[in-house]
DNA sequence: ATGGCAGAAGCATTCTGA
């Protein structure tokens, strides 16, 4: 079971690439982010139209997440909830649409477009750093229930420093500074995994390549795109990459698909047999 | 220290992103 996340900076303007790439690799699930665009404006059925089920939670121009799956999506829930961050009633947790959840067959997929926080010293970053919190909150509600979570999408924090091209250059700064990582890891905690690293131990893999300074051509990039999985799935794991490919299209998403590849059937073998449980064009 | 590049809104230019 093929699962991906891509944060495609506009679903409207990536359309075609997104669905050259579904075309290509087949996903199961594809967590977006950055689709930026109002729901009622979503083009949900180029999607329908390739045999897959649409959820989204968008606002105009900014942020905006939606999972694109073959099988439908169950207790499907928009932003946080149940967690005592949230119960606070943030007025800006709510307004920016960066989180949209979802079950698969007893598999809690968590999409996430984290804050990018600008710098250090800026009122986003104390969003970022506040947003992060009560994701850790909203996981630790989760926790209690003892599912099995996949926690994807773009979480603006190299983990660490052999996830960025010259680490010295942007040592503490946004998306590489110990008070982000330290979030990030209360949020991870030791129930969640780093897919990718259990299998690639090397730096000189990136997710995303700034639009500016010919990061791509040059290989200068960040890999800040991430699909972190219950320890309890980590037996099930074929494999964790990061296709770049769609990077060096024409007019591409700053951002490089990441997925996994989820040996899903001993879990539950009669859903996957059942073909009520796909989607029927 | 700053800008560089891109998308949305909306029609000149600003805001936001990372």
């Amino acid at each position: 079971m093929l699962i991906a996340t891509w944060n495609v900076n506009s679903i409207r303007t990536r359309l075609s690439q997104i669905i050259d790439w579904i075309n290509q690799v087949n996903p199961d699930i594809l967590c977006l982010q950055e689709t930026k665009v109002m729901d009622e404006s979503f083009p949900v059925e180029a999607f329908e139209e390739l045999g897959y089920y649409v959820e989204v939670y968008g606002q105009k121009s900014y942020n905006g997440v939606a999972i694109i799956s073959k099988i439908k999506a169950e207790n499907v829930k928009k932003g946080f909830y149940g967690c005592k961050d949230f119960d606070q009633n943030i007025e800006i947790f709510i307004n920016q649409k960066r989180l949209i959840s979802a079950d698969f067959n007893g598999i809690k997929i968590i999409n996430v477009y984290v804050p990018n926080g600008s710098s250090l010293n800026s009122d986003k970053f104390g969003y970022k750093i506040n947003w992060l919190n009560c994701l850790a909150s909203f996981l630790d509600e989760q926790d209690k229930k003892d599912e099995l979570i996949c926690l994807m999408g773009d979480f603006n924090i190299a983990p660490a420093n052999l996830d960025i091209h010259d680490p010295k250059k942007y040592e503490g700064g946004i998306m590489a500074s110990e008070i982000e990582r330290n979030a990030l890891n209360n949020v991870l905690k030791n129930r969640l995994i780093d897919s990718f690293r259990l299998f690639e131990k090397n730096t000189g893999h990136w997710s995303w390549w700034d639009y500016r300074n010919n990061a791509y051509e040059l290989n200068k990039g960040w890999r800040i795109d991430h699909i972190y999985i219950s320890k309890e799935l980590s037996s099930k794991l074929k494999s964790s990459v990061i296709d770049s490919s769609p990077r060096g299209n024409l007019r591409p998403s700053d951002h490089a698909p990441v997925m996994i590849d989820l040996n899903l059937k001993d879990i539950n073998e009669d859903f996957f047999e059942d073909e009520d449980n796909f989607f029927e064009i």
